[in-house]
Parts: C-alpha cells; structure tokens; sequence
DNA sequence: AATGAATGAGGTTTCATTCAT
DNA sequence: GATGAATGAAACCTCATTCAT
C-alpha cells in the first residue's frame, strides 16, 4: 500500500508537470510543494524520471482498463462500444485533465526504454480502438472505413481536449461528450 | 532578407528539436549540426527561445495564411471550405512534420509572452474553422452543432497527424485526406 | 566482547572496501550485506570512518604482535629473525589478504588524527625490521647497509604481495616465501 | 599542443589528488587553485575521472617509454639492463613523487573500464622486468629463480618508495638508488 | 564573421548521520 | 535493538550566454 507521502509527491508532480512542464519543473519544485528536503524525496522515488514513468504508467493503464471493459462486454453493439469509449475516454480526461497532460505532453520526456514501454501500452490501446471499428465493420455496423487511421482521428480528437479543456468551465464534460459521440458516430455509420 | 546561414541553423533547429525535443536539445548541438562554434552561433539568432519562437511563429502564420485564402474565396461553399481546409491542414502537416511538431508539441516551453503571442495566432486559427462551420449551419449546410467545439474535435483530430505520420510510410498524404474528410463531412453535414 | 553483529558488520566492511574501495562503499552497502538498515548499523559502529579506523588498528595491531614475539624470542640469531619476519608477513599477508589490502590501501582515506595513530603503529613496525637488521649488521651477520632504507625496500616488496596475489591462484604463501626469502637473504648476508 | 591552462590543471590535479586523494579533492578545490570557475574547468578537460586517467596514462606511458629503450639496448647485459632499470624506475619516482602516487595509489578509483586500460599497461611493465630476468637466467648471469614472482618484489620495493619519499630528505635518489641495486643484484646474481 | 574561453547559476543525485517511534 | 523517515551539505556536471580578440 503506498504510503501517502508517496501520493503527496504524485500529486504535486502532476500539478507542477502540469503547470510548468517536466523539464522546467525542479526536482526542488517539487520537494518545496511537499514540505521536504531535496534529499528527503529520493526515500520516496528513485529519479525524476522514474516519477514521470510512474505517472505514465499509471494514466495509461487506466486508459487501457476502462477500454479492456468495454470490449469484453458481450452484450454490447459496437455502435454502443464506440459510444462508451468515447464518453468513458473524455471522462478521464476531463476529470484527469492534470495526469492526461502529463502522459500526453511529457512522457516524450523520458529517456528511450521508458519511452518504448509507454509507447507500448499506447498500441495497445490504439489496438482497442482499432479492433471496436474492424468488429462494427464485419457487423455491418459500420461503413468500411480504414480501421486504424480512423481510431487514429477518432483518439487524436478526444485526445487533444487535455489542450483547451479547463475545469468549471462553461463546457461540462457531458457536453461535449454528446457533440464528440454525435460527430463520430454519424461519421461512420452505414446509412 | 535572411542569409544562408540563417536558413541553415533554422532546419538544424527544426531538425533536432523534432528529433530530440526543444529541451535536450543544446546549443552546442545546433552549432555541432551547422559546422559553427557555439558562440558564432549568436551572431544569426539571440536567443535558443527566439529560435524556437521563430520557427513556432513561421508555422503558425503559415497555417493561417493558407485558411485564410480558403475562407476569402467566395466561390466556395462552405462544404467545400471545409473540405479544402482538412485536405490543406493534412498535407501542411505530412509536408512539413518536423516543423508541426516544434509547433505542436515544443510551442509550450516558450516562456509566458511568447507563448501567448503563438497561442493567440492559434486562436485566430481555431476561430476560421470556427466561422465555417457556423457559416455552413446559418446556410443549412451542417447541422446545428457547438461550432467551437466541432472546430476543436476536428482540428485536434488533424493535428494529432504529427504524432504518428512517417514519411515513406504506406499511407500517403492524400490516403490519409481522403478518411478524414469523409468521416468529418459525413459528421456534420445534414441529411 | 564484541557481539556477534559487529563482527559481522566487521566482515562485510572488510570484504566492500576490499572490492569497491572505502569511498565507494556505502554504509547502505555494508547494512545491505549484513541485512540491516542503515540507521540500525549505528547501534554498533559510531561512523563509518571510525570502522575503518578500527579494522587499520586491528590488522596493524596483528603485525605488530607478530613481530614483537619474533624480537624478543632470544633464541634467534638475526637471520632466523628476518626469515622468520618475511615468513609470517607473507603468510599474514595471503591468510588475510582483504584485511591487508584496507589497512594498506585505505587507510589513507582516514582523517589526519588518525592517520597518524596507524602511522604510529606502522613506523613502529618498520622501526622493529630495522632493528633486526641493525642487530645483525652488529653480530656480522649481515652487510653493513643502511638499515632504515634497507627494512623500507623489503618491507615495501612483501607488502606489494597484496596488490597481486590472489586466493586460490597457482602460487601457494609457501613458493613465494620461498622465492622472497632467499632474494632478500641473499641480498643482505655477508659472504 | 597542450594548451598553457591544461598543464596548469594538470599540475593543480596532481599536486590535490596527492595530497588529500582523488576522492577528498573536488572539482572546485582544482577550479580554486587553477583560478577558474567550476565548469569553466569543462573546457578542459571531460570529467573529473578522465582527468585522473590521463594523469595515470601519462606516468605509466613513460614507465613504459623508460623500460623499452633498456630493453632494446643491444649493447647490455642483464646485469646492467637491471641496474638500469632499477636506477631508472627509482629516479621517476623520486622527480615524479605526487604524479607516481596519483599512478600507483589512486588508479584504484578509476571505473572498471578505464582501469583495465592502465592495468593493461602495468602488466606489460611487469613483463619487461619479467624479461629481463628471464634473459639473465639463460644467459647464466641470474639464479634460476621465478622470474615473474621476482619481479614482482623488486617492482613492489621500488614502488613503494612513494609511500616515504620526500623530496629534499635527507636520502637522494642516488643514496636509495645504491641500496636498491646492491640489495636486489645481490640477491638475483648467481656466485 | 568567427572564435573559444569564461561565466555562474542551476540541475539531479548521493550519502553519512540523527532521531522519534 | 531496530526502524526508516528526514536531514542538509556537498558532489559532479550542463548549459545558455557573453565578450575580447
């Protein structure tokens, strides 16, 4: 069980990650936050950038649960599967907003290997995407569209929200949950 | 009229940044990739910042000068506005990767003011996209949609390119053009 | 008397300065090999300067004792005195190898005060070598050479034994008692 | 060429690691002495472990360098290539006292790789003495003793003359130089 | 235009040691 | 006796920028 000092560091890590960037954001920084020594931090993680691979990892794997769930659900249509990847995937990231930033706009920080084992899972969450489409296409659900390139423009869509989205603001998460569903959905079903 | 050199350390530039980020990016490297020392180097530009700021700036003018065109030319429909717009984004974007991905992705380390400056020209941009869907519902071409928030699917779904597109690879610039806007016209044209 | 854990902590300190060298040898290391946490190392050692100061002590202390026996056994002539001098060092030497080699290599690292403590206790030894040789150049035994200098060259070359020899190796302590006694004897006894 | 400053750290080098050890001398004890400020000392040299190496390489290349000119001199015989070699060895150490100890105490520290390079070179040192022992043997002048476990000890004597030596003593390098032949061709010669 | 020496601030990390529990 | 969190100083190194030549 992680011990909560180690959830204080998490937090202030993705706020200041968030706020300022990895790079610009000191290791300092972040010790500041916590009300530690610069030292004291390293009891907690063992690098600046095994901290941002941690965050990765954990956004990531999130990600990749919610959409294991909905793919498994045998008593959906792929219509609906589409629909729910949609509304779950922009419910994270609203709610998320600070820890989807961080995987998003920073893990490009991490040294190589990191690099790659994020950049793995990524697949394989594309792969999901992917495979939703394929099923609604063999089903007759959808038009036949390219797969891939379509879960592509599909995920850099709801993706880029982590760019403008802004909590309190005027657009709930459900707002544009609608306008996204409604915009995808009409642009791949078979009429 | 910029020199030569100039012109040089600005691909240099475009290229490293790309390649290994704005951040890890020195600028000895940049004086290593022209064949200069590092101190010549500031004869050419003032700053690392300026440079990036430069090349950020160059890149979105360019995208807004080409939406532009597109929204004064009134022989077009908006149906067609729209399409133009998502087959020039797409080739700008496969054209010019290295240069969208300073732009995208590095835009963001610039301190405060500079980031502004971009960030205002990309609202200016985000706002074309904005006035030809609403130009294309006031004439009955689209549905009645949250025009910001379909500009931003849309655009953020085009922009996410940069992130996955290699040149030479199977799909061509025009492969990738011909997915998109079918699945973003059929999305929000009426029926 | 000493407890069974110090002696361990003993052990472990002796082998990691012995292989990594005093400076890069951790006090984690060291609590690492005897399976301790660092904090708790302090309930037997007072730092780590001082373990080292204590391990120096002990193995000059045991020289020392060596050599005095062989002083002041009365039934010695000078010669049997130096044979049996270079015998017991050498075999001091390859019993306790590791042990040596932190007395002769890492000793340096301790602070002046007690650099200078060991520094006593190894002038002393010196001064003992000295002595015999001195001794014998008095009963005609040996030629008469400069007796300090003489004790430095040949204590300097079986002390160097801890640079090459190890453990296990084609060489037993005996064939280079051997080889070292008859040079070293030979090199000094009148003909 | 070496550059005026390079030599300045060097010497500056030497003189710390002699001193306190490579360990106890920061990079800004060699900054303050040389008079530069700390990374300006980067522009010499690449790191403080280099520097160590280059120090190293330097000292047991003119051992080297020394050797093989003996070795090569066809005019010797074996008798006087060891008295030679022994002058020689014990003159470097006695003009080079802080840059022989830098070779023979610190090189320790050096990382695994960089280490073997220079016990590479001591071992070939090793075998020069080696050979010319050897040689003496077949050529009737030397005892058939061991030839490597000889030199061995008389490299080890002489070596350690480093850990007493001080410059301006009471001993010139040719009063030790005397002892040393006398001592050691005595006890190789055959009678 | 070009050099390259110099700066000086800042960055991440290590580590021996202390101490409340 | 043992823990492990916390300290705080110090270590090595990088880097954008300046400037005299």
């Amino acid at each position: 069980m992680a011990s909560n000092k180690y959830e204080e560091i998490t937090k202030a890590a993705v706020m200041l990650f968030e706020r300022k960037g990895y790079h610009a954001t000191s290791v300092q920084d972040i010790a500041d936050e916590v009300g530690l020594q610069k030292g004291s931090l390293y009891h907690y993680i063992s690098s600046k950038e095994d901290l941002l691979m941690q965050l990765a990892h954990r956004s990531i794997g999130e990600y990749n649960g919610q959409m294991e769930e909905i793919l498994h659900d045998a008593s959906l249509t792929n219509r609906e599967r589409m629909q729910r990847a949609i509304e779950h995937h922009l419910r994270y990231v609203t709610k998320n907003v600070q820890l989807t930033t961080v995987l998003l706009r920073e893990a490009f920080s991490l040294g190589e290997d990191q690099h790659q084992v994020i950049q793995a899972q990524t697949d394989k969450y594309l792969n999901f995407w992917t495979q939703v489409i394929e099923q609604g296409i063999a089903a007759g659900e959808f038009r036949p569209v390219n797969a891939r390139v379509t879960a592509l423009s599909i995920l850099g869509s709801i993706n880029w929200v982590y760019r403008w989205y802004h909590e309190g603001g005027k657009l709930t998460a459900s707002d544009i949950s609608d306008v996204y569903s409604h915009l995808f959905l009409e642009g791949i079903e078979k009429r």
